[in-house]
DNA sequence: ACCTAATCTTGACATATTCAAGAAAACGGG
DNA sequence: CCCGTTTTCTTGAATATGTCAAGATTAGGT
């Protein structure tokens, strides 16, 4: 028998190793982690577990469709659970925090584009990134990240 | 008397140098060049420009909102002139290309978020990436890059 | 239990970017 | 036009993130 977690690897036409449920619980637990992060996470349940690993089981598993890789400006890449669901992110450009938004549409209608506009591409996807500043920093006067003098 | 150029520099605070200035003229030469890209073309102008000084214009220019960064996953930062033009990007997953695409609806309407989505945030701006194929790599088989097995 | 292919470990390597100290250049004032 | 102050650039090393490759190990079908 096999846990749900584990059924979707198989499905995916991968093999059930350790690291890569100690990658998939990571991210349950931490939704956005960067690599260090997940790295340092896995380790918690798997304490030897080398990077390199860990990078093979990002890419496998966002190949495979089980994760979703979002990279942002100025910090390394970030993986989250679920791509499917129809989600975008807030990013804080100061602290550099994402959280999760729901599409109010549904199919976003403004993410069609015009035969013309594609000019020959085929669109698989759109992601959408919204920055700006989360509470915190909105608040707090200036003591943080990435800001000219 | 300035050159528009010159001007922009001045009115953002900083000091006209000749690295910002073969920075820029580098990127109005390639649009949504990638680092190394820049600083290949911005010797071309002023050959021995250290990779340094490129990128602190490139921070520079990109605080001082003449320029904007651009990160897709799995390649080095890009920059492109005018960002406050209202338009998103369409980029191939297997070669890479970024071309520009305008925003069909002006203040495009589904990226204004309800204020219970945004949770406190003060969002400054919306980024759209689109990702497929682009017109060679759809038609050619795939001996490209970033492809499963 | 055995076999084979997939996956992991190890350690070096590659690439992108940042740090820090001194030298040079920009530009406002005399 | 030259000087002084401050910004910016050069140089060279360091850090961070991610990749490569060879051999050992493991998963899972038979």
């Amino acid at each position: 028998m096999l846990t749900p977690t584990e059924r979707a690897i198989r499905e995916a036409g991968l093999r059930v190793t350790q690291p890569r449920l100690a990658v998939l619980n990571a991210l349950d637990a931490i939704p956005h982690a960067d690599t260090q992060t997940i790295i340092e996470a896995a380790r918690k349940t798997l304490p030897g577990v080398s990077h390199q690993a860990v990078y093979n089981c990002l890419d496998a598993l966002t190949h495979a469709g089980l994760i979703r890789r979002i990279e942002l400006a100025g910090s390394p890449a970030r993986y989250e659970l679920r791509p499917g669901d129809n989600h975008h992110h807030l990013v804080c450009r100061e602290c550099g925090v994402v959280i999760d938004v729901a599409c109010s549409k549904g199919v976003a209608p403004c993410l069609t584009l015009t035969t013309e506009q594609t000019q020959g591409f085929e669109i698989e996807e759109a992601e959408v990134v919204y920055r700006g500043l989360c509470p915190e920093c909105a608040t707090t006067p200036s003591p943080h990240r990435r800001q000219l003098p």
